[in-house]
DNA sequence: CTCGCTGCAAACGTTTTGCAACCCC
DNA sequence: GGGGTTGCAAAACGTTTGCAGCGAG
């Protein structure tokens, strides 16, 4: 766990290394409300708010990544149901459509013919993140 | 705009209208806050609750669609960064891993042949969106 | 005429912030 | 010892809810 940080370029410090290890014992993909039960039972004076900010800095320094949900605040709609991809540009925040016929028909192939054990799928989305390029010339 | 309302089993009243019309003049892919913005000129009382409730019955009806993004509330974190997709079951909420090489391979040679003309990629996720398979027997 | 929708405002849950005390380096 | 980190509490933010009045069907 102490490695884990410092090879990260973070401060090992107590609670990192406990929110951390939580977080990795948690399979699933959880909240930092999670995170935090998981780690009270240890250090009960361990407070939310220094899981939020352990997180944005594990985050930062590439530790550890956000999954992206539908659910939950600060939601975006989109009125174009047609199948389609999303460009997500790291610079300007900005969310691209990307569509594809071709890249829809390969996807769907390969999950038809791969098949999964437990799961029925009914539709996908590929997220593909970058940066957008500003063309000089 | 009527039309599109009624299809989809929706009273068309004077704000329904006007949110699904401001919402596909947003090319972006808006919160709902910036769909109030939207529609503020032309509808100065109209407001953001009922912009909410608008566009959850939008997003129920199947009119619009909700853009998974990792940022906003309700954060969810993954502490593994190794290159997996998730598939996201409707029934119970869950976040699952799925892993596969091969599939990274097809999508990266598909991506790579195909090019963007501004946009440089570095990584991607395929949002796979389904239900569990609950066997019994 | 009825039932669903609107507007308002208050409530809610999650995340962020400010700041003094603390402790890793 | 110094500067990043913690804990606490307050504030900010986006979203949801309750309810009286309105309006589409």
């Amino acid at each position: 766990m102490r490695d884990l940080l410092t090879r990260a370029g973070l401060r090992a410090t107590q609670q990192r290394m406990l929110i951390l290890g939580g977080l990795l014992a948690l399979r699933d993909h959880p909240t930092a409300e999670q995170v935090h039960r998981q780690v009270a039972a240890k250090a009960p004076t361990l407070s939310l708010g220094t899981v939020y900010k352990a997180l944005d800095s594990f985050v930062v320094a590439g530790l550890v990544k956000r999954v992206a949900v539908a659910d939950g605040a600060a939601r975006r709609y989109d009125a174009d149901c047609s199948p389609h991809h999303h460009l997500f540009c790291t610079a300007t925040q900005e969310i691209l459509d990307y569509r594809d016929p071709q890249l829809d028909q390969l996807i769907q192939e390969f999950l038809a013919a791969r098949g999964f054990e437990n799961f029925q799928p009914h539709s996908f989305s590929l997220h593909i993140i970058g940066e957008k390029i500003i063309r000089s010339a």
